[in-house]
DNA sequence: ACCTGAACACCGTTCAAGT
DNA sequence: ACCTGAACACCGTTCAAGT
């Protein structure tokens, strides 16, 4: 920490200060001010280097792509399918490792170095798929956009167990306006195994990304 | 104004006036203070109604999904694919009419009466469709959250026009690191039309759901 | 060139009073 | 029962100085 303190101002350093600030205490605690403090300076030291908090938050999001992109992240000998599942296992993983700044995603395009070379590994994917040239883009918005909701429903709480009102649902389901409700009832009491529902989902996505083929 | 100051104090008139600021200003100024004199009362006799500054936008989620759900929502004479893009574009809807508070939706699972009546319609298109119970669920989970994640995608500025690096671009493309780009050029150049591109998408899941028949 | 300090206009929430 | 006012510990950002 006090050697952490030590190493040279940049903006790197500022913005993992401020990830590893939202990983431990949620991304409300990413302040200037506690950014600051956790890079062993005054607030207004930061504003040359990351200009404001807007981008500081944007500074986030490339950080975290740039872990998500391993070298691994390669086409030798991998097929289609499995370059995609890694892709959407990659997804929810990120999630999870930054719970609370994985949000910020969804606020700004692919448009550094590391977010294309993503994206390529994507397109790539779908070519080799046999998914026509002027589908891909559309394709790949589709395959990502539906495994960054999933992420963020999970660990946004959208997904999560939800206290219902016992009393509101028992009228609702006693003046018959949710039948669906009721004729479910045994699979909605059984509790979700979000693992397993998320490869479900991606085997569907990848069988109708070869549907899409020529 | 003046008039809707002088309404009785209530939780609804409270919630609307913070979507009413979120709308107009942003959900960041929706702020305690700020909807307080919005209502024409001091900060602190909100709490009576809202708990706390998170309740507060928990309860913009119901307001939200109560104008969503207009009595239009109805089984008789529709099919179900035509159920489920009504569903689809009433996500999109509600996120033009909400752009700000509109991710407030991935924060909280369907737990109030209107929520439930809205998951219940899709489970009914799903059954209608012939998706086996088991599968049901599921497939509306599948399909919500595309919908909402593209919805969010859009406002939120991730489908933004973003702008590039040029020179970072190219030097990515004479590295030879984003082949695909390269060869996709001419349709990555061409700009989106959203609507369709989300037609699509819809009637791309549409056709999952109708092979998950039994 | 790089950083500080004081100041401004904000936050959510607690607590003790008021009527 | 319902609302106010002062106070506490915070915000992002501006501007003028410091070294």
């Amino acid at each position: 920490m006090t050697d952490l303190e030590r190493q040279p101002l940049s903006r790197t350093a500022i913005l993992d200060a401020g990830l590893r600030l939202a990983d431990e205490r949620g991304l409300a605690a990413v302040s200037m001010r506690a950014v600051a403090t956790e890079v062993g300076v005054t607030p207004m030291a930061l504003y040359a280097y990351v200009g404001s908090k807007a981008e500081l938050l944007d500074g986030l999001v490339d950080r975290m792509l740039g872990e998500y992109l391993p070298e691994s992240f390669t086409v030798a000998g991998i097929g289609w399918p499995d370059r995609l599942r890694r892709v959407a296992d990659g997804a929810r993983d990120m999630a999870r490792r930054h719970p609370t700044a994985f949000t910020l995603l969804f606020d700004r395009p692919a448009v550094t170095s590391d977010a294309v070379r993503l994206v390529d590994f994507v397109y790539q994917a779908l070519l080799d798929a046999g998914v026509p040239d002027a589908h891909v883009p559309r394709l790949e918005r589709l395959f990502t956009t539906f495994c960054l909701g999933y992420a963020l429903s999970e660990v946004n709480g959208r997904f999560g167990a939800g206290t219902v009102d016992p009393r509101g649902r028992r009228a609702q389901a006693a003046a018959g306006s949710v039948p669906a409700h009721l004729r479910l009832a045994t699979y909605l009491d059984q509790a979700v195994d979000w693992d397993s529902e998320f490869e479900a989902d991606v085997e569907d996505l990848l069988a109708l990304v070869a549907r899409a083929t020529v």
